[in-house]
DNA sequence: CTAACGATTCGCT
DNA sequence: GCGAATCGTTAGT
């Protein structure tokens, strides 16, 4: 864990049918922002995979086509933001081909580099509180808010690198999807899915 | 127009 | 461990 400069993820990784695989794939690559000069990155530790199919947990489930969820259902590789308990900004990238809805939450990042601008933007004073261990947290450490929405994840200001993290297919735990629990029997599926190996 | 409800976090008991 | 905070989205009147 050396490289301090990945490759962008192209589109075609994003572009992938199997949400949970890309899911599964994206622990360990590394989320970036750059806000006014500001740059922000983590290793994404947390994933959870959304399908727009028969999948009571994803918000274009079944087809549901809204203003919010219209994102979904365009190419890969873009940015979907909402707000969550009317304070929070949850990030998930679209994958798969258009007009086909699936997404993947990232629910957490281990902070790599402008760790004192997520502090500062997380309202940290040194203190012991966690900084990115939370799809809230996170977005507010990198400045990702529901403006960010639609952002393409090719271009930026919001992007993914591949920084060739090697991350041990074994320290990868896949449990059921949290805070879903109104999906009933979808709820129990294991799509979310955690690494331990980068804390600390 | 109205109302119910979150893919969460934080602070306090 | 529990409950409040807080507001856009959604569906229904």
């Amino acid at each position: 864990m050396k490289s301090n400069r990945g490759t962008i993820l192209p589109r075609s990784f994003y572009e992938r049918e199997d949400v949970v695989e890309i899911s599964r794939r994206l622990i360990g690559k590394v989320l970036c922002s750059k806000k006014g000069n500001r740059f922000t990155s983590g290793i994404i530790t947390e994933t959870e995979a959304y399908c727009g199919r028969d999948d009571r947990a994803c918000h274009a489930n079944d087809g549901l086509r809204t203003k919010r969820t219209e994102v979904m259902y365009g190419p890969a590789g873009h940015a979907y933001v909402y707000l969550c308990y009317g304070i929070h900004h949850l990030f998930n990238v679209v994958t798969n081909k258009e007009n086909i809805a699936d997404a993947v939450l990232i629910r957490g990042v281990y902070p790599l580099q402008g760790i004192e601008i997520m502090k500062q933007r997380r309202n940290n004073t040194g203190k012991s509180k966690p900084l990115t261990s939370g799809p809230g947290m996170l977005s507010e450490a990198l400045g990702i808010k529901t403006s960010d929405t639609c952002t393409d994840l090719t271009e930026g200001p919001i992007w993914i690198e591949d920084h060739d993290f090697k991350v041990d297919k074994s320290s990868i735990r896949s449990t059921p999807r949290i805070g879903v629990e109104y999906a009933g029997e979808h709820a129990k599926r294991e799509w979310r899915f955690v690494t331990d190996q980068f804390i600390n």
